[in-house]
DNA sequence: AGATTGTGTTTCGAATCGATATTATTATGT
DNA sequence: ACATAATAATATCGATTCGAAACACAATCT
């Protein structure tokens, strides 16, 4: 065998999934992007759920987001919703015919069966290799980690719950589980 | 610690270099397929360097592949080349400027921060594991599996090197490296 | 108050993409 | 041998996307 490097691999399994992706949007109507975006909203927190964090996000300008969201919205997959102190803000949020279609494409073919044969193999019990090389992966990428609220390092725990270290703000359950644009690594 | 599918962390990692890519798109003035063509080409042997076999891979209509191929050879960044046999056939090959913008793509700095941490984590060690979380992948994508020759069950050595069992042809040692469209998983 | 920075939107032109039709070559069938 | 079908690639057209630049507005800073 061969020294292939690792990120090679990985490198290799992320054009097979976005192979995967594209056909998939082809059949539901979409462009690779929209899923993308779809994708994000579903995992990001409320401090990330802004056109400006997506463009951060995608690497794509301003308004090239704003039109892909004014399509968004228009089909109703997500809605904006005004900030309540910050006037210029607006915060995404994904509704429920946006999540539908999202799932959908999310239960393809080459999911189930790689999910199956993952198994068989006990890749499963190597999980743990995998968390690391996201985590790598994400802390190369510091400049925009985009990484879990829950891993980062201004996230603590207090007595009645969470807390957001840098805003000083209380977080929920689901805060802590989902992407946020502030996140340092530890 | 949850219990989160090693597959959803693959998706994770594919989105992170997803956007990685994006922005590395647009400053080099390409669009993100442009650079998986490219990439594309880089890997397939003579059986898969086909306008065709690239439709398939990238799951677009063949109508769009072939503008696409269209604007990189305006570009200088591959050739086309008629195949000998099959007059219909074309043969697609990177050119040294192709080659050139491609290297400059993978050499991030995402990539080379993520194979230092990489290293230092002893994911290298691990090697195995992804290869094994590759082909899973692969096998989950029977349809078109695009794998690498030397890993399909009609690769075959002979007395004078490889040969394809499929095609009967003789294979070069660069052939056996490459992405072909017909593989079958053994 | 005035300048600056940071939101998000709008407009416009170029490029992408998919659907459809077309050409050229090879394969198949009678 | 000839007609028909299948396959590879291309061309055309319209809808959509995308980036660049200009714009409007709110918050912040001095």
């Amino acid at each position: 065998m061969d020294k292939v490097e690792v990120f090679e691999l990985i490198e290799r399994m992320a054009a097979l999934i976005r192979s995967e992706e594209r056909k998939k949007c082809t059949e539901l109507g979409l462009q690779p992007v929209h899923l993308q975006v779809l994708d994000y909203l579903s995992r990001c927190n409320r401090y990330s759920d802004t056109p400006a964090a997506l463009t951060n996000y995608l690497g794509m300008t301003r308004g090239t987001v704003s039109q892909t969201l004014l399509l968004l919205v228009k089909k109703s997959f997500i809605k904006k919703t005004a900030d309540a102190s910050d006037r210029r803000m607006v915060h995404l949020s994904l509704l429920p015919e946006g999540n539908a279609i999202l799932k959908k494409a999310r239960t393809s073919e080459l999911f189930i069966q790689a999910a199956l044969i993952f198994k068989k193999h006990n890749l499963a019990n190597h999980q743990d290799i995998f968390v690391k090389a996201l985590t790598s992966l994400q802390k190369a990428n510091q400049s925009h980690s985009f990484g879990l609220c829950k891993t980062c390092k201004y996230f603590t725990i207090t007595a009645d719950g969470f807390t957001c270290g840098l805003t000083k703000e209380p977080l929920s359950q689901s805060d802590s589980e989902k992407i946020c644009q502030e996140h340092s690594i530890l």
